[in-house]
RNA sequence: GGCGCGGUAGCCAAGUGGUAAGGCCGUGGACUGCAAAUCCUCUACUCGGCGGUUCGAUUCCGCCCCGCGCCUCCA
């Protein structure tokens, strides 16, 4: 069965193909490293690691390319505020950045330049734009590319050049208009000013820095060639990003830049659009915080199909935790040896795991992928007890599979709740003292006095859980 | 104003021209001295509203209402 992709381009599901017949070549535009990133950034970057993950499980390599925007407005702004250098500042909340990655089992890309370090290829991009005529140098010693240039400009967000100039409420009106020939005309180097400060590089058109369109291009030929087999991004960045990133590309170069287009639509927050004033703009340390384990946040962030806004809650981030805790539960009730059991492929996949892998196959249909996955634990708690050691191995390898392509790392989950119920078995003496006392009341069957004492333990935020042969105490959250 | 996406049970969320996956919550039950956990069971005569096409529409078409996105460097 093909890979199926929706494709911004054409509007249809297209088949994923490498073009070379062997690695599929993707580049990914990512984060503006000047601030901690936030769920909603990583709902695109977790899509695009299922991608990259589905990609391979069918037997595609992949080469991914995601950059670092570490010059632009913001982050000299940001820099400047807080008196680092550039690069001091941009590599620590890159850093960060990567952490959360990690942790949210992304995949590291297979490179991740920086625009700083490009400034060199951008420079030669820019000349021959300007070489061929698709360039020009304002009055202000900015350098434009002229859209008017590129007959093909907007075919990608399906803009028509005329109508959106005519009607956008006065909003196309920038302060350097008087600069550009044409407002729809974007800046490819911008020269240097004040504010600035030490962020400036030596260009043939004077010190200045690079707009921001025109690393994305540099860096996806740089690492991947003129003409890739897919780009991707969030919604937002089809216009005029993407738009702007093919014109200058492929009038530089003269080839298709990229066939296949991939973008993830937002994320709302309970309902409500994400934003600082709301104070909804959750990070995966915010959501650690509230006792939320990445493994939750990657499941609850996938659980919507990519090209569907996703209205992110803490209700859909416990039932990620539930099923999660069910499949934790089935599988620790198996009581297998993970790591003797081999890999299955996808293709070996029976039942609803395979409906569930044809799912993933069909642009990336997680939320069904899911539902069929649900359907398998079901029908593994009622059996569970029956299963003869083969079908168990069957079973439990099956499921990894398909959790390890969502990316789901179970493994790493359960690790963690085993090492939480250790820390929770610690109660304070206090707690531990009305417990046993409570314990001793219930072995005299003085209920009563146990359920009183139960009562207090509760008040003071501890849950006493009986077992056949003892309590455990667990902190209610 | 232009372009585009979406409105499916209390909540999240798939899907199809032929009669609504899955999850959470909730219900009832088993278990338990009582709980918790777990397991079993049940839970949309209906898919924003109104028309149309059709033997038949939630699914196609039209209009309307509501929400969201892009149209100046936001994933």
């Amino acid at each position: 069965m093909e890979f199926l992709l929706h494709n911004t381009a054409s509007g249809e599901r297209d088949p994923i193909q490498a073009s070379d017949g062997k690695t599929v070549r993707f580049y990914c535009c990512g984060p503006t490293v000047y601030g901690p990133a936030h769920i909603g950034n990583f709902r695109t970057f977790l899509i695009q690691d299922l991608f990259r993950r589905v990609c391979e499980a069918s037997g595609l390599k992949t080469t991914h390319v995601r950059n670092v925007t570490d010059v632009d407005d913001k982050t000299i702004r940001e820099s400047m505020a807080q008196g680092m250098a550039l690069r001091e500042f941009t590599a620590s909340w890159q850093e960060k950045f990567e952490k959360d990655c990690a942790e949210l089992n992304l995949l590291a890309p297979h490179h991740s330049p920086s625009a700083v370090d490009h400034i060199d290829e951008q420079i030669r991009l820019i000349e021959q734009l300007m070489e061929k005529g698709h360039a020009y140098q304002g009055n202000d010693g900015s350098v434009y590319f002229r859209v008017s240039s590129f007959d093909r400009y907007g075919e990608l967000a399906h803009i028509r050049r005329d109508a959106q100039k005519e009607n956008a409420d006065g909003r196309i009106n920038s302060d350097d208009e008087y600069s550009k020939d044409d407002v729809a005309d974007f800046a490819l180097w911008k020269s240097r000013k004040e504010e600035d400060g030490a962020n400036y590089w030596e260009s043939p058109w004077g010190d200045g820095r690079p707009g921001w369109h025109i690393e994305c291009s540099a860096m996806s030929m740089r690492y991947l060639g003129p003409s890739i087999d897919v780009h991707g991004g969030g919604v937002d960045l089809t216009f005029p990003h993407h738009e702007n990133e093919i014109a200058q590309s492929e009038a530089a170069t003269g080839e298709r830049f990229v066939r296949h287009w991939f973008h993830s639509a937002h994320l709302m927050v309970e309902g409500r659009k994400m934003s600082k004033s709301l104070g909804n703009l959750y990070t995966l340390a915010d959501l650690k915080e509230k006792g939320y384990q990445p493994e939750e946040v990657r499941w609850a962030l996938l659980s919507g199909h990519y090209r569907k806004t996703l209205n992110f809650t803490f209700d859909s981030l416990k039932a990620a935790q539930k099923a999660l805790g069910r499949i934790g539960d089935l599988v620790e009730k198996l009581d297998l040896q993970a790591e003797d059991i081999d890999d299955l492929a996808p293709d070996q996949l029976e039942g609803d795991f395979r409906s569930a892998w044809e799912s993933l196959l069909t642009d990336l249909n997680v939320p069904q992928a899911l539902g069929f996955l649900m359907k398998e634990i079901s029908r593994g708690e009622k059996s569970a007890g029956s299963l003869s050691k083969d079908e168990a191995v069957r079973w439990f390898a099956s499921c990894r599979a398909l959790l390890n392509t969502i990316g789901v790392n179970l493994e790493a989950w359960l690790s963690r709740r085993v090492s939480e119920e250790d820390t929770a078995a610690s109660a304070p003496e206090e707690i531990s003292k009305m417990a046993e006392a409570r314990w001793a009341a219930k072995k005299e069957k003085d209920f009563a006095e146990a359920d009183r004492l139960r009562n207090e333990i509760s008040e003071a935020g501890w849950l006493v859980k009986d077992t056949p042969d003892g309590f455990e105490l667990t902190p209610v959250s």
